[in-house]
DNA sequence: CCAGTGACGGCTA
DNA sequence: TTAGCCGCCACTG
């Protein structure tokens, strides 16, 4: 058994982002304190990198903290990150997502839900 | 082994 | 308010 701290860490990430509703988006900063590794922000996009080829895992929710779509050069051209999110109703202009506090969902609201 | 590179973000000037 | 610095750390050449 290898016990890879960073390993875990990464599939964390891939289950925290499937519990991101459509129609919703949040940051690597917020996925990142919510294991615990809060100065760790940039392993949360490598670890969605590895995510890439997991289709069941909604990586276009994951932006950066001033909303805008970082990570858009990682989704393939004919389903682009934006259109993934315009397929969700999430409007974005200029890689900016629109209304950014109110489409902001924080994986601390699971404390409330699995109450 | 070592240096450079990032899907980041907090802090400072 | 904006821009730059730097701590973070897995991965690559």
């Amino acid at each position: 058994m290898s016990h890879n701290p960073h390993k875990d860490f990464f599939k964390n990430v891939h289950e925290v982002v499937q519990l991101i509703p459509p129609g919703r988006v949040t940051t690597y900063g917020a996925i990142a304190a919510y294991l615990g590794l809060k100065s760790s922000a940039r392993m949360v996009g490598w670890a969605l990198n590895e995510a890439k080829h997991q289709s069941h895992i909604p990586a276009h929710r994951v932006v950066n903290r001033q909303g805008l779509l970082t990570g858009k050069q990682h989704f393939s051209v004919s389903l682009s990150m934006e259109e993934r999110l315009r397929q969700e109703r999430v409007q974005v202009i200029n890689n900016q997502i629109q209304q950014f506090e109110k489409v902001f969902w924080s994986p601390e609201e699971l404390e409330v839900v699995t109450e």
